[in-house]
RNA sequence: UACGAGU
């Protein structure tokens, strides 16, 4: 069984539900029952696929099993609303899941953040990062750089750099992702000498840009017309063995 | 064996 949902996974990362779907009903067929894993992964598949219909109808599905769905499930399914930015459903479920006793995590918040974020609704997704120092939940690299890119987002690039330097007084070290969060924020508010700045201190770091964070901070050159930085970037990337595509 | 952040 464990052999079959990696299969699934394997296409659900895909997006090739269908053939998911196939291998799920080749499992009844075969006399197997469904375990709360399987569910979890095909659920998931269609969040991501923002096909959220259908991973409700496996939640029903998997309840009427008898079985319990799971902070995975919930966790899934809540980001599978907030992709869709319907954040009145996500919330729905996360009090769902909360009145029967499950106690949301990092991941649970963090999708919800970042739906807020993504919905414009930043003072909300503010509460929430208030709620997991509250509950004493350790705040991980993950939370930071969610509110972080929420913060970023509005151009509030004060309020970022304060949520950055409490994350590194907390010990919790950025990535390349919070990096390049700072940076698309610094290019928003046409900051480009702290954008600069930030690319730096982050190969001080001996963190490693990848092409996420190349073409954010090469944006903000091409956007204040500064061809020559652009090409200068171009042939350190080089350099470094990218391949330019 | 399934869930969260960046162009």
């Amino acid at each position: 069984i464990y052999t079959y949902n990696s299969l699934i996974h394997g296409f659900c990362n895909l997006g090739r539900m269908e053939e998911a779907v196939k291998v799920l009903n080749e499992i009844k067929s075969e006399g197997f029952s469904l375990d709360i894993v399987l569910f979890g992964t095909i659920i998931n598949g269609f969040c991501k696929k923002k096909e959220i219909d259908k991973a409700m109808a496996y939640f029903h599905d998997l309840i009427d099993l008898g079985l319990k769905p799971n902070k995975i499930v919930y966790n899934s399914l809540i980001g599978g609303y907030c992709r869709e930015v319907n954040i009145s459903k996500a919330i729905e479920l996360f009090d769902d899941m909360k009145s029967k006793g499950i106690v949301p995590n990092n991941v649970t918040y963090c999708t919800l953040m970042h739906g807020f974020c993504k919905a414009g609704q930043i003072e909300d997704a503010k509460k929430i990062f208030k709620t997991m120092k509250e509950t004493g939940l350790k705040l991980d690299v993950v939370s930071y750089t969610t509110i972080i890119n929420g913060y970023c987002e509005m151009g509030q690039m004060e309020d970022a750099r304060k949520l950055f330097d409490e994350m590194l007084s907390n010990n919790i070290l950025p990535n390349k992702l919070t990096y390049t969060v700072l940076i698309q924020g610094y290019n928003k508010t046409g900051e480009r000498e702290k954008a600069s700045g930030t690319f730096n201190e982050m190969v001080e770091r001996g963190i490693v840009p990848d092409s996420f964070t190349y073409n954010s901070f090469v944006l903000g050159f091409c956007e204040s017309g500064k061809i020559g930085d652009v090409a200068k970037v171009f042939d350190e990337m080089s350099e470094r063995g990218f391949e330019l595509d």
